[in-house]
DNA sequence: ACCTTGCTACGACGCTCGTAGTAGTTGAAC
DNA sequence: GTTCAACTACTACGAGCGTCGTAGCAAGGT
């Protein structure tokens, strides 16, 4: 039992992160940027993230002159959406009250994240 | 490297919410609740997991007239406060806005909840 | 004294994840 | 054409997690 998949581990989410922030890139170009980012991670490695990644449906490889390019498929919003849900279920049966409250409590926004906020609020109320 | 434990697995956290909501309970309680809530899990499983949970500092065990006693440890709050905390960091490298936004936005809040979030953040204008 | 019942301790297994090495292929460059 | 550099495929391995079995122990019933 049990198929309650992760499917997306912290490391192949900073690969997948690469791939939002810079675009489609080859292997290489991803390790490049990792290891800007301080990430010392060996050429394979990325390459088994890359595969990993293109077999659980997140990225697509599309063959370039030389190496293949890969793209991301899954969006920032979309990994958000089921991270997030997997949070809320975790801890609160899935309400999400709890987890608001306490970001807005603990974690600071910045005025325009208020700003936002304060939008998206009224414009719930008109519903 | 990559010490970024998650230093707590998803069904060792379904045995950490039986003792928030019931309360100190025994191997077999935790795991009568459990098999109330529709995880069918076996004794030596449960036992398994409150050790583990002992030996990470989320619960605390007593010896109580036959069986330990094992009570939760860490609050909900504080865990929820580290789970957010690196849910942001994977994906935003620690900024709230876009989550919170996510969340008023996608995830169904109840007027009761909604008016606490107003009051939040007339508290938050007042600084 | 024994058997039963419930409890704890310890080990184990399969799987995913983070990390990487090696072997083999292919295109470019002499 | 042979060599060199880069790329991909395959394999591996240790740790953590979800899951449990077995063995040993303590106490009560008969």
């Amino acid at each position: 039992m049990s198929k309650k998949e992760h499917e997306l581990g912290e490391a192949e989410l900073g690969v997948l992160r690469v791939l939002w922030d810079q675009g489609p890139l080859t292997v290489r170009g991803v390790m490049e940027v990792l290891h800007e980012r301080g990430r010392k991670v060996a050429y394979t490695t990325v390459l088994t993230f890359l595969t990993r990644l293109e077999q659980k449906g997140f990225v697509k490889a599309d063959k370039g002159d030389q190496a293949y390019i890969y793209r991301a498929k899954a969006s920032r919003a979309s990994v958000t959406k089921s991270r997030v849900r997997a949070l809320l279920d975790e801890l609160y049966d899935g309400a999400a009250g709890p987890v608001v409250l306490h970001l807005v409590e603990n974690e600071r926004l910045t005025p325009d994240e208020i700003d936002q906020l304060r939008r998206l609020m009224e414009e719930l109320d008109r519903k």
